[in-house]
RNA sequence: GCGACUAUAGUUCAGCGGUUAGAACAUCGGUUUGUGGUACCGAGGAUCUGGGUUCGAUUCCCAGUAGUCGCC
């Protein structure tokens, strides 16, 4: 096993993860780099912030270029040039996600996801197979079965079918898993890691029967699946945390899609290891901007929503704003450019705005990061 | 100086003798949670001036003013 929990304060904790492209301490952040790369910025770029591991999505990259090329290319990190650990998402949430908007898309049976590309309209089987395979040819760190994930608003029956096939289909990718390992000859340093995906919406039975039998399956990390706000964009905080404690404390856990700042340090207080999100980038694409408003580490968790707050950049107040995005930032655009520059940029829609947006969010992440994993040493302030 | 054409939102344009005059862009604000997203949602904002015809004029007529083009 490659993970190691280092320190621990009640169900928060700080470990080790470590992959074939090098350790990482957890909790971190992954942005989104679904089709090979995140929006608008360069490694370099990316580099300078701090970012380190990343995500890329199987569907994606599925589609575009197809694994014909990535092969050719010498694998995902080879194609990309990036030597920092990727994890590949498996595409089920994608192809949820499409089908769930415009059920003529495509559907999910037993076999796996069928949908049509929207390239070409070609259709496509995603089986649980497939999705490891391609991510054993894209040649990643960390991979992800492939689930069933579920509207938030299905009734329980619906999920208790969810929860019946992603545990079927999380067999299905495990077998598929082990025969890549044996035929390619991986050993325990050389293999890539395995993520299961917890699903059960809001039911906690339905999450820990779930979890119960990814653990028989045996991965080495496990994450929460599904949409995890309410119908009102809230943090389902209950079920994250019922379903934190569901899984084994020595395996990492994966908060896919988690979140927002405030998200991700109550998701971390119970237990929860790596998060990725598309949040930093995309917000930051559309002119909103995080600031700290204090980097007190027992603040942050005593008051999860008041650490930071975000700005709109376009907004008429920072017009003549000479100052930087956060003064307490030393990202390129903070130390280099004023709100007053960046909203101009925006205005005449260039692209070197949502740039320089996109990196200044992105380093929020990562010392929202630096600082979680300081967390537990930190004195206990107790009220 | 003469003639033609035009005059509606900040701008470029629709429109109609009769509810609340539309759009795009701009302005102001909001949304975004395992990225079909240079995306999406909402708000404020206008009939050049003065007469006339008419039950009723932003619309039709006249004059004025302004602009554009053309001609001397």
């Amino acid at each position: 096993m490659t993970f190691q929990v280092t320190q621990k304060r009640d169900a928060a904790r700080i470990g080790m993860l470590t992959t074939r492209h090098g350790a990482l301490t957890t909790p971190f952040f992954m942005p989104d780099a679904t089709r090979a790369s995140v929006r608008g910025l360069t490694n370099a770029q990316l580099r300078s912030v701090g970012v380190v591991p990343m995500v890329v999505n199987t569907y994606h990259l599925l589609l575009q270029p197809g694994m014909d090329l990535v092969r050719g290319a010498g694998g995902i990190h080879n194609f990309m040039q990036w030597d920092g650990p990727l994890l590949s998402d498996s595409g089920g949430y994608q192809v949820y996600s499409l089908i769930h908007k415009n059920a003529a898309l495509g559907k999910i049976t037993e076999d796996g996801a069928v949908f049509k590309s929207v390239l070409d309209g070609r259709t496509h089987v995603l089986t649980p197979e497939k999705a490891i395979r391609i991510q054993f040819d894209l040649g990643v760190d960390m991979m992800v079965m492939l689930d069933d994930p579920r509207p938030n608003d299905a009734t329980r029956t619906v999920f208790e079918d969810a929860v019946e096939r992603t545990i079927r289909w999380a067999q299905r990718c495990k077998d598929e898993y082990d025969r890549h390992v044996a035929a390619r000859d991986m050993d325990e340093a050389s293999r890539p890691l395995l993520f299961g995906v917890v699903q059960g919406g809001p039911f906690a039975d339905l999450r820990a029967r779930c979890a119960h039998a990814l653990h028989a399956i045996g991965c080495d990390g496990y994450g929460f699946g599904g949409r995890h706000v309410d119908m009102d964009g809230r943090l389902m905080e209950e079920i994250i945390t019922h379903t934190a404690a569901s899984i084994t404390p020595d395996a990492p856990r994966f908060a896919l899609g988690i979140g927002t700042p405030s998200d991700i340090v109550r998701c971390h207080a119970v237990g929860w290891d790596l998060f990725d999100c598309v949040i930093p980038t995309r917000e930051g694409r559309h002119g909103r901007l995080f600031v700290y408003t204090h980097t007190d580490h027992a603040q942050m968790h005593s008051a999860p929503d008041d650490f930071y707050h975000t700005i709109n950049i376009a907004n008429a107040q920072y017009r003549q704003d000479f100052s930087p995005i956060d003064p307490t930032c030393t990202c390129y655009a903070c130390t280099n450019h004023t709100r007053a520059y960046i909203q101009h940029l925006f205005r005449v829609g260039e692209p070197l705005g949502a740039q320089l947006a996109a990196l200044h969010n992105l380093r929020f992440f990562v010392r929202l990061m630096e600082m979680l994993q300081h967390l537990s040493i930190e004195p206990r302030h107790n009220t």
